[in-house]
DNA sequence: TCCTAATCGAGACGGTACGTCCAGTCTTCAG
DNA sequence: CTGAAGACTGGACGTACCGTCTCGATTAGGA
């Protein structure tokens, strides 16, 4: 894991003691060991994750500009589990791809760290950032290719909007996970979104 | 406004000088005029609250255990902004509902305190747990009274899950703000949302 | 006893309530009885003293300017404890008046107060003050007459500065009073000084 | 200066960054410059010094428990400005060591600081511990040394009580400059104190 | 017997300082 | 030049008093 390049280490003539990535690693597996045990991400200060990683805090500076920049790296480093989706039919590709949404879904450790990250990284713009392109967006792209795929053969309507559909299908998991987090989400959630939205709303008349 | 509760002051005859509710108002003005003026919420210092209102700290303290369990308070007193329903049709109601949900909507002042404070405050549980209460609970009953009241006349399907639904329906708001927070939400968003949802999504085969 | 007149009650006719003279007694009780207990003059906070006597602070504030002008009234109620001489010779009255003198010496619980007060109340001039005129004044006037009266009957020198030889006598006590407060003074010390001092210290050269 | 060794620093293998002397200094300079200043003891707040020495707080809790060990430290470093002795003869010697003594005297700054700070350290045991190890002590042996001289050589007599004899030199400097601060000492007190000590005070009867 | 007014205990008020903790930087020695 | 260690300035934390103020409840005259 390379440190996402806020670091200042001009390139050049490598000289003196080169630089270990031994701290690289203990460093953010100590954050992310911190975030398993529950620790609020509110409490993780700096002075605490250099003692936790037995390593000097001029150490973690000269690496990361801050709290939030080495979050960053925790981030990416907890890393998406772009789930493999089968390819059946639109239908199955998206039950799949809500699933892998779920916070206590099939990811595990990662999984929960992400989550657990989630909740509180919105006060910082660049953690969000590095979240979104490292979380959201390759899910997002996921999901726009499903249903691109199922409107060209022909199992979703040819004047649908994917990008609407998309955030309709994926909005309703996003609502039990943000507003209501303590309410486990119920296991055949995703396969009754995907059915009741593809079923259509309106009675069956005429 | 009456403080959350959490202050130790045992009730009994009324004993020495009163405290001032001007006092609370304040503090919740200062702080909520500070988050207007787009302070993050991580740099409310206490002390900072202290000066800006005019009060001393332990005034402050005297009320609340501690920053959180006076943000508490503000998002108490920010309120929620019931927007006013039309009633013509279960269409209307929902575009009218979805509109109040979007943070640059027509709610205003507390609407952009609720949502810049929103984003940031799931690290705390009695945070949460107040604007929970405050703020998403009731849009959400109002939503499923809508939802059923439909179902009821005719509008929507009699074997539908109302509470599903009514996730669909707003997930994709919520995703567009959660997710994608600095694109603006487009103006007809709510409309095309439950236009989409209501026309159905399967082909219109015959 | 009466306030030592700096609080602002202007005289008129009698209005209202009168002040308590319990409150008084009450007050100054509690200062001497903790400074009995050993707590030192600078942890005695006005706060610590009402809650001990039971009072109001504004009470004790109406009363005293603050709480050197308290102390000063604690001064002159611990009193002096004017020694009884027994005039039989200077030499006499001299070892009874230094005797006097001795903080663990006969005069019991106000002695052991006004000691206590001493050693701490150099930081205040009025404070000081008092203690000046209240008990180093008095003692000193009465030592200078014993000496002048000495003076007048031949026990001493006709040519002799009794300002100068009451310091002189005074002198050694107090040296061992305030520069070595731990040693106890011999009981004889007294005794010692003044006889050493009568008897002359040059060498009995012919 | 090195700190009085209240603080906790373990020795060892020297590790980290050593504690810089020149905050030693500066505090303990502030301090000084302060008192100097005619501030009173009681005003010089933790902060207030740490403001003065352009310091932060840390840093003195680092080196001092408190402000009375702080303190302790200034006292050591206002340090005993030992009067020369002539050495010509006992009266002499007396006469310089009393003048040495008076708080206005041909000392200056440092002098000035230890009768300031002498007038208020009584409340601290450790604080008035360092005093008298570092300017009673000191001085009292220096008079002693005299004394004792005097004695051996035949200007005092053989039976004379030096320690008793001591502080009946002392004590009328200390009873002026302790009971009678404002007074100003007149400049030839000593000299009287002495000549009237020598010469006897019997009258030459016989 | 009310009325007026100053008192009482209690405790809130705006402040200041306390002593602790952490942020982010700097400075030592050891590899 | 890197490593851990830890001192550095600065600033917020939550507590304790300061001296002032405001409550309801006494407690005296004077009407």
């Amino acid at each position: 894991m390379t440190p996402s390049g806020t670091a200042p280490r001009q390139e050049g003539p490598a000289r003196g003691r080169p630089r270990s990535e031994a701290v690289e690693r203990a460093v953010i597996e100590s954050v992310m060991g911190l975030l398993e045990d529950g620790v609020p991400l509110a409490e993780l200060s700096i002075e605490r994750i250099a003692r936790t990683a037995g390593v000097g805090k001029a150490t973690i500076y000269r690496r990361w500009s801050g709290k939030e920049d080495l979050f960053v790296d925790v981030v990416r480093a907890a890393g998406p589990p772009d789930p493999e989706l089968p390819g059946t039919s639109v239908r199955d590709d998206l039950v799949v791809l809500l699933e892998s949404l779920r916070p206590r879904g099939p990811a595990g450790r990662t999984s929960a760290i992400l989550h657990n990250v989630h909740a509180q990284m919105k006060s910082s713009p660049h953690l969000w950032a590095a979240y979104h392109d490292t979380v959201v967006v390759p899910r997002r792209t996921l999901g726009l290719e499903v249903l691109r795929r199922g409107r060209e053969n022909g199992e979703l309507r040819a004047d649908v909007d994917v990008e609407l559909l998309h955030d309709i299908v994926v909005g309703p998991v996003l609502v039990r996970t943000v507003l209501c987090p303590d309410a486990d989400l119920p296991d055949d959630l995703a396969a009754r979104v995907v059915d009741t939205l593809l079923q259509g709303l309106r009675p069956v008349s005429g």
